[in-house]
DNA sequence: AACCAATGCGTTATGAAATAACATAACCCG
DNA sequence: CGGGTTATGTTATTTCATAACGCATTGGTT
């Protein structure tokens, strides 16, 4: 990835079991307050994404969304993530060309991650961008989205090699 | 361009004549000191860059890349860009798959805009991303880059329609 | 000068990521 | 039930990016 250290996968464990499915009814509820539809494309799809250990690349997750080994084709997925991402249920991490489930709560139009170039996890973080949108703000700008990411190495890859 | 306000097209003039010159010339220094070569193909793109009135998209460069109108063949371009954003003369903007040129000196490993999703202008500002960088270390990661992405609308688009 | 390692380039081909366009189906609401 | 709206299925295509290989140029070394 980048920098060669040669972790087998990453740190970051995706849900299963209760875990998962107690998530994926939290995102069931929050969509029935704003009468928006968890279909099972989209179901799904998240379900993917809370599963992954990592940062998943919408042609893995059309690669694993039959539970049958069928893959789905691209607008179905691509189609799901959009919904996703506008619910704030998932975010695109830009640099990564890939998608993670939210962590963190009560998310709007903000998100920043510390990437690991070594294990590749993605972290999610609170970013307090107060005073970067102020300044935006202040020139002008109708600012309507912010994302940050940070590329380095994560604490354990960062120590071990 | 997702919003839409209809203006041609975007507020940020490219460099001609004797500024383009200027600007080049004093990526070549720079380049000198740090005995790095800015060959015809790089310096090409560093050109197309410079000149251009907004973010361009490598296959916008590949197409402009001959003066005879002759495309470039992709990793002519591609690798020209490696190097100019390895050093600092140019950056890829994530969420458009574009790059602009580095409006901004001394600058290392950050970069942050300000996208307008109408008119399409991205324009490069100084972050300070002190407190976000200072968290992130504490928590043990090694940050060797930032990059923020904000969008939403300029002060033009903002105000017209 | 002759050599050699390192870097960069040209070229062909292919891989990966995302979307256009259009037909069909399900849902909501009056 | 009728009719608008939203979501899905499906085919094809477009857009973005890199692999792999051989040759050329550079710059240092003997």
């Amino acid at each position: 990835m980048g920098v060669d250290c040669h972790h087998t996968e990453s740190a970051q464990p995706g849900l299963e079991g209760a875990a998962l499915a107690s998530a994926v009814a939290a995102a069931e509820t929050k969509c029935e307050r704003t009468r928006e539809r968890l279909t099972p494309p989209r179901r799904r799809v998240l379900e993917l994404l809370l599963e992954a250990d990592g940062p998943m690349k919408a042609y893995d997750l059309i690669a694993a969304y039959g539970q049958d080994g069928e893959p789905a084709k691209p607008p179905t997925v691509y189609r799901a993530l959009e919904f996703l991402e506008r619910l704030g249920f998932a975010h695109r991490i830009e640099s990564l060309n890939a998608y993670v489930p939210c962590r963190m709560e009560g998310t709007s139009h903000r998100a920043a991650f510390l990437i690991c170039e070594c294990c590749g996890t993605a972290e999610e973080f609170e970013p307090d961008f107060a005073p970067q949108f102020a300044a935006a703000e202040a020139a002008g700008y109708a600012v309507r989205t912010v994302t940050l990411e940070a590329r380095g190495l994560c604490p354990a890859c960062k120590g071990g090699a």
